[in-house]
DNA sequence: AACCGTAGTATTATAGTATAACATACTGGT
DNA sequence: ACCAGTATGTTATACTATAATACTACGGTT
């Protein structure tokens, strides 16, 4: 029940990074691909901040050691990351999102906050089959999926309930 | 099984255009809603080619009888049109669709053939379903859902295939 | 160590998508 | 005729994404 949901309130989050650099870092290596400098300050930026990122407020929200990346580099850092599963890019925000379980799942859900925009990664088999089922049925030839929900996490809901639960 | 799926090759076009404006007529009509010459000129559009368009294209694409409208007015008009049903927007296409099944359906996922662009949109239950119990499941407050599946539409697929059954 | 091909980076320019702000015009009711 | 509300026309600007090209770093070969 602690996997699929979204990040809790206090969870070791530096651990968390670090996870995920390390992740990344194992992925390079058994690709033989790089993890340059570009790709491992995006990854550090969405990895920190827990919620997608459009590719500008990347680009300005940071130091980055002096340099001025242009957006190129960007989203090359990030079709890069995405290529391997690392991050995802969800649609219905234009923005990129660290992957909080690289390597484990297939096929996702996002749950994405309108207000605070965190964003929940939830493994959706159900759908899934769901969708290879109509794709069988209609004979379409299925490439990938996008599948987000809108609407209030867990705690921006109850702040916002009428009937408020919460005090 | 004909309700649900791609546009047929060959169906009664004209038909299916002037359904599609007599349905919204009927929409607006009956929501106390004025249907312009911009939303009917955007509807018309969209409804003739059966595929999404971007906003600049509707812009361009066409004559608009001397008029040359500005991105503002184009997207009045979708909003509108959105906001009671009559289109949809594609996230992953950054463009819009004259809804196939105005009025019938609540949720549905849409095919959308990566090559010719032709999208299919289909009810999908199963997965409304699914969502709706994986927000209970979260506590996520559920407002609305992107689901697009991308691949190929059976024509394009079998024209693809690598033992082409066709021919 | 010098050489070379590949992959990644840096930089500039441009294309494509979306909204803000404000003045004007149309519509329906008084 | 007047008013309030809604939709339009217009200009300007913000945001998102890619193309094109020159340069640099890395890893393997000689
Ligand atoms: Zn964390
Ligand atoms: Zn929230
Ligand atoms: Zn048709
Ligand atoms: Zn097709």
């Amino acid at each position: 029940m602690d996997q699929s949901f979204f990040p809790e309130r206090q969870h070791d989050h530096e651990a968390c990074i670090h996870a995920g650099m390390a992740h990344a870092e194992a992925a390079c290596e058994s690709r033989n691909e790089r993890f340059t400098a570009n790709r491992r300050s995006v990854l550090e930026l969405l990895l920190a901040v827990h919620r997608p990122l459009g590719v500008y407020e990347l680009m300005k929200q940071f130091d980055w050691k002096g340099r001025r990346p242009a957006p190129a580099q960007i989203y090359r850092a990030l079709e890069f990351l995405e290529s391997i599963g690392l991050v995802h890019r969800i649609e219905s925000c234009n923005a990129y999102l660290a992957c909080s379980r690289p390597g484990r799942h297939h096929c996702t859900i996002f749950l994405v906050c309108e207000q605070c925009k965190t964003v929940a990664e939830v493994e959706a088999k159900r759908m899934q089959d769901a969708i290879a089922d109509l794709a069988d049925q209609t004979g379409f030839e299925l490439h990938s999926q996008v599948l987000e929900a809108r609407g209030l996490c867990p705690d921006c809901a109850s702040a916002t309930a009428p009937d408020g639960s919460d005090h």
